[in-house]
DNA sequence: GTACAGATTGAG
DNA sequence: TCAATCTGTACT
């Protein structure tokens, strides 16, 4: 069974669109392969009240406007001058919220290649030409959902990582999620 | 125009 | 512990 993920999974609030990525597939056609791996690990980024959000305060950038889009669709953006990091929009038209995907468990192969965010996209080939996909349409990269399921008790829910800047309020805020022992989830 | 820091990673 | 590497953003 694979079905790509349809609108109506990313159009929901956006925590819950978070929690029931896990143990799907994201799948990326590079030429004439395609490359997959279970998703293992994301974050939730909720603007414009998330302090932690690049729409903190409703702010639009040439950078974030996907995120506002209707859920379904890549935000995809650079940190650090060399790591792309992979969003996908959620919610309805208008609200500033995404999925940050930080690991994959890559279907064979090593369970590090793509075990953090900037790991993913590399091992994805992914960088600032997927900017604004649909991926429910698109043939170059989606979701789909293999059959997997995944125990709620297995879920982690975490403080996220590396916005120490929002201050304590948002990042303690538990709005990571992974897979309880899963090898490709992030270190840190 | 200039300064500065970041949703990371891997080496030392 | 720290540098790599560069764009968005704020401020002069």
């Amino acid at each position: 069974m694979r079905r790509r993920l349809k609108r109506s999974f990313y159009a929901r609030p956006t925590l819950i669109a978070t929690r029931d990525l896990l143990g799907k597939y994201l799948v990326r056609k590079i030429g004439g392969e395609l490359r997959a791996g279970k998703i293992v690990e994301t974050e939730a980024y909720i603007g414009p009240l998330d302090r932690a959000s690049h729409a903190y305060g409703g702010k639009v950038t040439p950078r974030n406007r996907a995120e506002y889009l209707v859920g379904g669709h890549v935000y995809i953006y650079l940190v650090y001058g060399m790591y792309w990091q992979l969003n996908i929009s959620t919610s309805r038209p208008g609200r500033p919220e995404c999925v940050l995907l930080r690991a994959l468990e890559p279907v064979s192969g090593d369970p590090r290649l793509a075990n953090g965010p900037g790991k993913l996209c590399r091992w994805m080939k992914l960088d600032g030409s997927l900017y604004g996909e649909d991926v429910t349409r698109s043939s170059r990269v989606w979701v789909e959902d293999r059959g997997v399921r995944v125990n709620p008790k297995a879920i982690v829910a975490a403080p996220r990582i590396g916005i120490d800047y929002a201050g304590p309020t948002w990042a303690r805020k538990r709005w990571r999620f992974y897979l309880r022992g899963n090898p490709a989830v992030s270190k840190s």
